[in-house]
DNA sequence: CGACTTCTTGAGGGGATTCAATGTTCGTGG
DNA sequence: CCACGAACATTGAATCCCCTCAAGAAGTCG
C-alpha cells in the first residue's frame, strides 16, 4: 500500500480527473483555492466499510478514483445496494449528520473529503457549489428512479443486462468514447455485490450472466472482464425503451 | 366541478396550507411576493394525467391537496410508479425541457404552477428557493433509496405494510398529529396503482390486505378506508428497522 | 500445493404471477 | 325504487420464476 504517496496523487484542482463533474465543477479559480484548502484525500482498500450506518458523518466527500456502494441492511440481514458511486459522485449531505446507509468500497478507492463544517460554510458563500450539488442530486434522483423500475418490473435477465449497459455506460463517460457498438470493461463488483444492487440472490446472478454468454450477448474472460460484442444488443437485453441520461 | 373558485382558493402565499413546507418554505416576505406574481393554480380530476412522459415541460408545481404519481412505463406496458406526491411536494426540474415520467392524479388534486422559465429566473435570483428545493430533493432520493430496499428486499406483505404506513404518516404529519396509536387513513390509491407502487401485481395487493385485515393489523370499511388500530403492530410488519424519516 | 474465497451449476421448493370467475360498489336510467 | 352495467376488488387454481440448499469448480494467496 502506498498510502503516503496518494495524499499528494493531486495537489491542486486543476490536474484533478474529476475536476469537471465532480461537486466543484462550476467554481471558479478563486472558489477552488478555498475547496483547496480545506481537501483532504483518504485511500480505501476494497472490501473496506467507509462509514457505517448510523455513524456520525465528519466528512463530506468526492470519488476520485474506483468504486463504492451505498446499502442499507434490514434486521434479518437482507441487504439492499441503494446507490452505485463512480468517480466524481458525491457522498455525504450538508446538514445532517449520522449516515443514512453503508458506504463500502468495491475497488481500491480514493476519496476527496471535507469535513462537514468547513465544507458548509463554504457552501453557504459559494453559490456555485450549492447549484451543482442540486444538479447532481437531481441526476442521483433520476438514477435511483430508473433503479426502482429495474427492482419492480425487470427480470432476471433484464435486470443483469441493465447492469451491465449502466457500468459500461460510466466507463465509457469517464474515458470520453462512445458508449456504442463492442466495449469492453472490467466489473467493479462481486456476483454477491450484484446481487445486492439487483434486488437478486448470488446464484441467480451468475445463472443470468451464464445464459447471456452462451446467448452471445457478452463475452466473459475470467469472471471480472467482460466483453460486450454489440452495445444495442446490450440495450435490447435491459428492456429500456429510453436511452439511459448518463450526463456529460 | 367548481373550478372557476378553486384558482381563487388561496389568494394570498399566506394563507396557503403548504406555505411552510413546499419549495417557497424559505421565502421572505418580499420573496414570497415574487412567487405570488408568477404562480397560478390548476385542478385535476382524479385519474387524469397532468403530464405526459416526454412532454414538453411547460411549469414546475407544487401539490396543494391531492395525491399524484410519477410513473415510467416499460414498451410491453409494465408499470411502475417512482414517486407518490403528497401536499408540498414539487413537481418538475428547472434546468430539464422534457418530462421524464407521467404524471398522475390519484385523487381530485390543486396544484400551485409556476412557468418554468420565470421560476428559473427567480431560482437564479432567490438563493432561497435553491436551498429549499436542494433540501427537499435529497429528502426525495432518500425516499426513492427507502423504496429500492423495498422493492428489491421486502415481501409482499411487507410491501403493504410499508406503504400503509407510509400513507399514515404522511396524512398525520399534515394534520399535525403523532404518528402512533390508532390512525385512521383514506387511501389515496386504488389497488392497481397500489400494486404499481410496490412492485406487484393488484390480485397479490388484493390478497395480503385480506390477509393483514384478517391478521388484525388493519381494518377495512369498504376499500379506502383504512383502521390501523396500532402503527407499531404496522410498523413491525413493514420489516423497517430504522423508523422512517419523514421530515418536519 | 492446499486452504480460502469466489463463482458455477443442479435439484427442489415457495412466493408471487397468471388466468379466470365471482363479488361489491356506485351511478344511471327505466 | 330498484334493475342494470361498469369499474373496482376479492378469491381460487395452476404455473412459473427466482430462491434455498447443496455440491463442486475455478481462481487467489500464503
Amino acid at each position: 500500500m502506498a498510502l503516503q504517496e496518494i495524499p499528494l496523487a493531486h495537489p491542486q484542482c486543476g490536474s484533478c480527473p474529476i475536476r469537471h463533474r465532480a461537486v466543484c465543477a462550476r467554481c471558479e479559480a478563486d472558489e477552488l483555492m478555498s475547496l483547496d484548502a480545506i481537501k483532504y484525500y483518504r485511500s480505501f482498500e476494497a472490501g473496506q466499510t467507509l462509514i457505517w450506518s448510523g455513524d456520525r458523518m465528519e466528512f463530506v466527500a468526492s470519488v476520485v478514483t474506483g468504486v463504492a456502494t451505498l446499502s442499507q441492511v434490514m434486521e434479518d440481514g437482507r441487504t439492499q445496494t441503494v446507490g452505485l458511486l463512480f468517480p466524481s459522485d458525491f457522498v455525504g449531505r450538508p446538514g445532517r449528520d449520522t449516515a443514512p446507509y453503508n458506504v463500502v468500497a468495491t475497488t481500491d478507492l480514493l476519496m476527496c473529503c471535507f469535513r462537514k463544517k468547513p465544507f458548509e460554510d463554504l457552501m453557504a458563500k459559494t453559490p456555485h457549489i450549492a447549484q451543482r450539488l442540486l444538479e447532481m442530486t437531481l441526476d442521483e434522483l433520476d438514477a435511483a428512479r430508473e433503479w426502482l423500475l429495474l427492482l419492480g418490473r425487470k427480470t432476471a435477465r433484464e435486470k443483469i443486462a441493465s447492469l451491465l449497459a449502466i457500468v459500461a455506460r460510466r466507463d465509457a463517460s469517464l474515458k470520453m468514447l462512445p458508449a456504442a457498438g463492442k466495449l469492453v470493461i472490467d466489473l467493479p463488483l462481486t456476483r454477491e455485490a450484484m446481487a445486492d444492487y439487483l434486488g437478486l440472490t448470488l446464484e441467480t446472478v451468475s445463472r443470468q450472466m451464464s445464459a447471456l454468454k452462451r446467448d452471445g450477448v457478452i463475452e466473459l474472460e475470467g469472471k471480472r472482464h467482460v466483453t460486450i460484442p454489440n452495445f444495442d444488443r446490450l440495450i435490447e437485453e435491459a428492456g429500456d425503451d429510453t436511452d439511459g441520461g448518463i450526463p456529460g
